[in-house]
DNA sequence: CTATGTATATAGATAATCTAGGTATACAGT
DNA sequence: ACTGTATACCTAGATTATCTATATACATAG
């Protein structure tokens, strides 16, 4: 499965903070509750995504801390990580209709 | 885009080779044909793997010498590379379906 | 004799992800 | 007091599919 999501981590995570907000462990049980336990996001995975992220400047990240349990570092989409969700979503989407097709699930009538 | 497309080459070579048996540069340009340019099978992405595939014995490799030109190594699908194809391409259509849905190309009618 | 197309092959680099470990707080159960 | 579970962050090292670049070899066109 992990090759099957191979680069998809970031796009999903854009979608996620393009509507509010989320700290890392929120952003996995978020997926995880959207995808009925589908996206298993490791940590392994998802925390040194946000650096990078927030090093290209697609995220800007916030220390906020918690009455109650270990603080929680917030991230923000950008502009420009906006402008990258956008241009990558279509491309995901451009990519799993061609591979549909090919694969043969455009579910043509059969002929014959 | 290259981790956009990974780990599908192989789901898609073996739907190829559901049909018939082909050589490796026929893969790469039938690919590239029906996808009308969209994917471009790498030479050193194409032929290791098809060598990895034989040897898991989702195909079968057979050298034929052509009268003019180089010989060609035709490959063949195995029973066990469609029984490998069918679950690949139903991964490969859950992946997608979910991605989709999380990156809202749902086309649900906007509320409010 | 050089370039292009056909045809296969491999060595080395790249990079996203996973495994497996770590730190720390809060609370429930024993 | 101790243990386990949930929350919340972090990173080092290994894995592996893919790409780049290079090599060999035959056929044909210029």
């Amino acid at each position: 499965m992990t090759d099957l999501r191979r680069g998809s981590t970031q796009v999903l995570v854009l979608s996620l903070l393009a509507e509010e907000p989320m700290y890392g462990y929120q952003i996995a049980k978020e997926l995880e509750h959207r995808s009925e336990g589908y996206f298993d996001f490791k940590e392994g995975t998802l925390y040194p995504l946000l650096h990078r992220m927030e090093k290209e400047g697609l995220v800007k990240g916030e220390w906020q801390v918690v009455e109650k349990g270990p603080s929680r570092k917030y991230y923000a989409i950008t502009p420009e990580g906006r402008k990258t969700l956008e241009k990558s979503a279509a491309e995901w989407t451009t990519f799993s209709q061609r591979l549909l097709k090919i694969l043969g699930q455009e579910a043509e009538p059969a002929s014959t």
